[in-house]
DNA sequence: CAAAATTCAATTGCGCACAATTTAATTGCG
DNA sequence: CGCAATTAAATTGTGCGCAATTGAATTTTG
């Protein structure tokens, strides 16, 4: 009489590992990011950033899977502190786009040290870290394509 | 000359994945979620209750690894709602325990045809699943042993 | 036993995060 | 060309999520 495992049981759950590994790197960059003035999702938007200054809102949405509800309230509180600027388009006006100030490019510098203390914190486990990426990217395709309608059709 | 790989690229970063991973299973949740009327957080909080019905706020927190400040408005919700109960602690008055009431323990009969939907989103990777959710929650020890002054002291 | 320290819950303030709506600009189609 | 459909940002409202603080109850300690 195997006892039939609890459907319900949330240790179980890859949802629930997905959601406490995330607060969890939260916690830890906290510290390192209040050193540079930055919240974690302020962190993402200046790696999106010093990759690609001029973007647009809509792009810097996408690429970190944000709306406007969320960007545009963060790229104005970034806009008051004088890190970047908002400009429209001038081919197209509907196109708000983000320009690093000198003092969001400097960030950058001090921005370096926080993933090695990432790479720190995991060291020993260099070897997990790829398959782990790998397998949370495949994990959010599958979910996304199987919440916007299965994409078979 | 192999190019030194940017240490700042988004894409390269396991917190992002899991950053992404996570608002991928909030997306994928909410429209099954929406059926039995509860957020993805409040869905996070029965499964505890279901399996602890009179814990106390605490307990419940640290079983989700939130705080006070986030689970006393939440569990207030949905007390509102008449899905639960708060009761003090008779023996130590500083305790409020969280009872259900027959109608949330009515919602779990709902809630068990969730799991499935995910599994069938994820039915060609149930291998990975489990050596996923392994490695979450080896990051997730490793993050919160690194955040809170290293343990070796 | 009494004062100090700890624990628990609640509260305040700020910043995501997203649904739904609104407004303006652009594109597409007849 | 002119109107409909689409697109981009912004806005509103609700609900997390956490730091910091408060207040009350309990435990520890001198």
């Amino acid at each position: 009489m195997a006892r039939s495992p609890d459907p319900l049981n949330l240790d179980s759950m890859l949802c629930f590992a997905v959601y406490a590994a995330g607060h969890a790197f939260t916690r830890f960059y906290k510290p390192r990011l209040d050193a540079i003035g930055l919240t974690y999702p302020q962190y993402l938007a200046f790696l999106v950033l010093w990759e690609a200054d001029g973007i647009s809102v809509k792009a810097l949405g996408d690429r970190l899977f944000l709306d406007s509800g969320t960007i545009t309230p963060m790229v104005k509180r970034l806009e008051a502190r004088g890190l970047l600027q908002r400009q429209r388009d001038e081919d197209d006006e509907r196109v708000v786009r983000v320009y690093l100030t000198a003092e969001g490019r400097g960030l950058r510098a001090k921005a370096l040290a926080v993933p090695l203390e990432v790479g720190a914190a995991l060291s020993d486990e260099a070897a997990t870290v790829d398959t782990l990426r790998a397998g949370l990217h495949r994990l959010r395709v599958l979910l996304d394509d199987a919440s916007s309608g299965t994409p078979s059709a």
